[in-house]
DNA sequence: GGCATATAGTTAGTTATGCAACTAATTTCA
DNA sequence: TGAAATTAGTTGCATAACTAACTATATGCC
């Protein structure tokens, strides 16, 4: 199979400069204009915690596919906002428990929203058919490099 | 259309979260192991440069989707390391003309080549519908955000 | 000509990422 | 049991990102 068969440069450049950055950038920007002060880092970090509360870091790591001190950060700067705490495992005393305040969970439905509204909006004109190829192809190539 | 037709938040998930990191983390290492210093940020700013050398700040911001002060940063770096070089524009005094150096032109064939391996290497199992398919899909996300 | 506006680039502050080195707790197994 | 290896999490350092505010130059228009 020849180097430039797909013109993968090309699809490098695709892949990690445009699209994705310009959905995490207008993700952020309808955050703001909603008046959330939280990245969008920091929620898909609760997204997950909405989905099931007081996960471990690794498991956090392991599920937003971060590293252990990116998880640690994140978790520090969602703790000085008051919208996780930090327990302590009491069947192993290595692991913290990450576990969502109130205003952490009165955050969920919004945010999911907004969520929704920006891809939505980022989606218009793909259909379902194209969308299944780009999670299946984006699988493939998780898995091929993981 | 239902927000939740596509399992939208999902897709966000996987765009931002695991292929696109994975392959810039599979590049990335990929060239250190060949015993080069440059991060994949500065390697893309260089790409560009060695399709058409001498362009603006500005014109870099367009073509690598960053913004001004993200380039500016990148150039300072690349010029430490004495890979690129600022030229005041004859024409317009408020232009720097990004210029590459000898050694930025020696990285080109094998960074190219480190690059493209990384591709075929992510993109095994993957056939050239499929990559048409990711193509047309992020061309319109980014077209639906800009 | 001269003022308002737009454009090119820089700087400051905050957040996030990757890597490497570290501590502390747990598990393995001889 | 106890030393070695593994696992969970933190810290330090460098690079990079976004926003906002800034300087300097160029352009538009009366």
């Amino acid at each position: 199979m020849p180097n430039n068969q797909f013109k993968r440069g090309e699809l490098y450049s695709v892949i990690n400069g445009m699209a994705s950055t310009a959905v995490a950038r207008r993700l952020q920007k309808n955050f703001r204009t909603a008046g959330l002060e939280i990245t969008i880092e920091q929620w898909s970090v609760l997204y997950h915690l909405w989905k099931e509360d007081c996960l471990s870091q690794q498991e956090l790591c392991n599920r937003t596919f971060r590293d252990k001190p990116s998880i640690t950060r994140l978790i520090d700067n969602l703790e000085k906002q008051k919208l996780v705490k930090r327990i302590a495992s009491r069947s192993d005393r290595r692991i913290n428990l990450v576990c969502l305040t109130d205003a952490a969970k009165a955050l969920q439905d919004l945010t999911i929203e907004i969520a929704n509204q920006t891809m939505n909006e980022a989606l218009t004109g793909v259909n379902k058919d194209e969308i299944d190829v780009v999670k299946t192809v984006f699988q493939k190539v998780y898995d091929n490099l993981t």
